[in-house]
DNA sequence: AGGCTATGATTGATCGGCAG
DNA sequence: GCTGCCGATCAATCATAGCC
């Protein structure tokens, strides 16, 4: 997967006193957002964040509502009209789920120890 | 076409520090498990509890300290002293159980 | 006043695990 | 075997708070 050095630090910027755990030397893989073929070689490796655009994120928003998930006819039609990847819609979709949740959670939580309403 | 400057619309981000309480129980237990400084879900509400924020904010905490930690981890040593005297829970040794305390909730 | 660093939040995308 | 989803996390970035 990676490789990195022992447990011991040669030449780096090894401070002395703590060590280096495992966690410390993960790295994720860089995205692999769209094929380098298509590009006619050359080209920005992509390797970095997509911004998407107000549009899109209006249009994906809008089918959020209209949807929770997505049926692949959907996402297929969907990444079209927004020029996205199918991965990319999906992965929107997941994290928007999770979003979702999450906002869910954090607005009960507050609201239901304390106090009796008076 | 620069319009997607738009995130700034959101009002959200009305950022504040957390209080000197949060981040003190923060880092007591981020460096006393610098092994694995990966809090349970329950670890992270007992967390929230003592430090007075959400989850969420717990959650954020760990994830923006760990990679600025191993971004710059020569930066944090100074830190990183004082809070290890303070609590010697740490464990070389990774596997860490350490439950302390305990939730009013049912068990 | 102006600039720079510290820090909390957001988010597209990855990782590992599980279900179909 | 492969694909989608979940939950957690990563990593880069945004925008503000705070110190000099």
């Amino acid at each position: 997967l990676n490789e990195d050095k022992e447990p011991t630090c040669p030449s780096e910027p090894c401070p002395g006193a703590t060590q280096t755990f495992d966690w410390m030397k993960v790295k994720r893989n860089p995205p692999k957002t769209a094929k380098v073929s298509e590009y006619g070689l050359l080209g920005q490796p992509n390797t970095i964040r997509t911004n998407f655009t107000t549009k899109q994120l209006t249009e994906l928003e809008k089918e959020f509502h209209f949807n929770k998930y997505l049926t692949r006819a959907r996402r297929v039609e969907i990444a079209a009209t927004l020029e996205l990847n199918e991965t990319q819609v999906k992965i929107w979709f997941q994290n928007r789920r999770m979003k979702q949740k999450k906002r869910e959670k954090e607005g009960l939580a507050p609201a239901a120890a304390s106090r009796s309403t008076k | 076409v620069m319009i997607l400057r738009s995130r700034f619309l959101d009002a959200r981000r009305k950022r504040r520090n957390f209080s000197k309480q949060a981040t003190e129980v923060l880092n007591e237990y981020f460096y006393s498990h610098l092994s694995n400084p990966y809090p349970s879900e329950e670890a992270k509400e007992e967390l929230a509890k003592k430090g007075g924020i959400t989850v969420s904010q717990v959650s954020n905490w760990f994830g923006n300290k760990r990679i600025r930690y191993k971004k710059n981890m020569g930066k944090f040593q100074e830190e990183a002293n004082i809070y290890a005297a303070k609590t010697a829970v740490d464990a070389t040794n990774v596997v860490a159980q350490g439950n302390q305390a305990n939730s009013p909730s049912t068990p």
